[in-house]
DNA sequence: AAAACGGGGGC
DNA sequence: GCCCCAGTTTT
């Protein structure tokens, strides 16, 4: 069992070390767009695209009536650019008629949106709708299991124990923290440990240290 | 359950 | 040159 008081220290320096995601905006539109951009391609390079394709295409409207050739152009360098310039597409298009030009603030009509699935929807209602939700991607599933706050397989499993194991007040940053941590130090392959703040708080680092 | 989608960056 | 990346959809 881990006790609440580990896991506020490591939130404490993890806070304190971690550099800030890369990604201001909490415009619900923006952050749906920029997450489907996002999946499977690096941080920096989604966010460039991304700001080039709003830069253009501002609002849902501007998206719904772009041609998907440019915005597959625009996202070009992200991977995925054909299917997810139709995704966007699509996504704007129902933002923009059946939605009033606003983002559904609920898991089950954004799970209708093409291109969203559990992850990118809870990334949009935990970071701009402020949900009690915990996004749970492949670092905070790896990270999770090496601290040893959960033992799971399957990222849906993470996210059910980690709302059992971790007090409502974390669920907000969980995400956003351990992208980060997991991207700098604690990586999915040769994981940085020498150099690790919350080392002494992992079982993984414990069970793996040398000598 | 596994394949497919994809360019860019790290090593 | 090979492997991975804020996953989702299709087979």
């Amino acid at each position: 069992m881990v006790k609440d008081e580990d896991i506020g220290k490591v939130m404490e320096i993890l806070r304190a070390n971690v550099p800030p995601h890369p990604y201001k905006s909490r415009e619900p539109f923006k952050v749906l767009i920029a997450t489907v951009i996002s999946q499977r391609t690096k941080d920096e390079v989604t966010y460039t695209v991304a700001e080039k394709l709003f830069g253009k295409y501002p609002l849902p409207r501007d998206l719904k009536n772009a041609p998907t050739d440019d915005i597959a152009h625009l996202i070009y360098p992200a991977g995925f650019y054909k299917q997810k310039a139709k995704k966007i597409k699509e996504i704007a298009k129902i933002i923009d008629e059946d939605y009033d030009g606003k983002v559904p603030d609920n898991l089950e009509e954004l799970l209708k949106l093409p291109g969203v699935g559990r992850k990118t929807a809870n990334i949009v209602l935990s970071r701009c709708y402020d949900k009690d939700v915990i996004a749970v991607d492949t670092h905070v599933h790896r990270i999770s299991n090496r601290l040893g706050w959960v033992n799971t397989k399957t990222p849906e499993e993470t996210e059910r124990e980690l709302m059992k194991v971790l007090l409502k007040k974390y669920w907000k940053d969980i995400n956003e923290l351990l992208v980060m941590f997991g991207r700098t130090i604690c990586r999915p392959v040769a994981p940085k440990c020498d150099v690790c703040p919350i080392k002494k708080y992992c079982k993984y680092y414990k069970e793996n240290k040398k000598g």
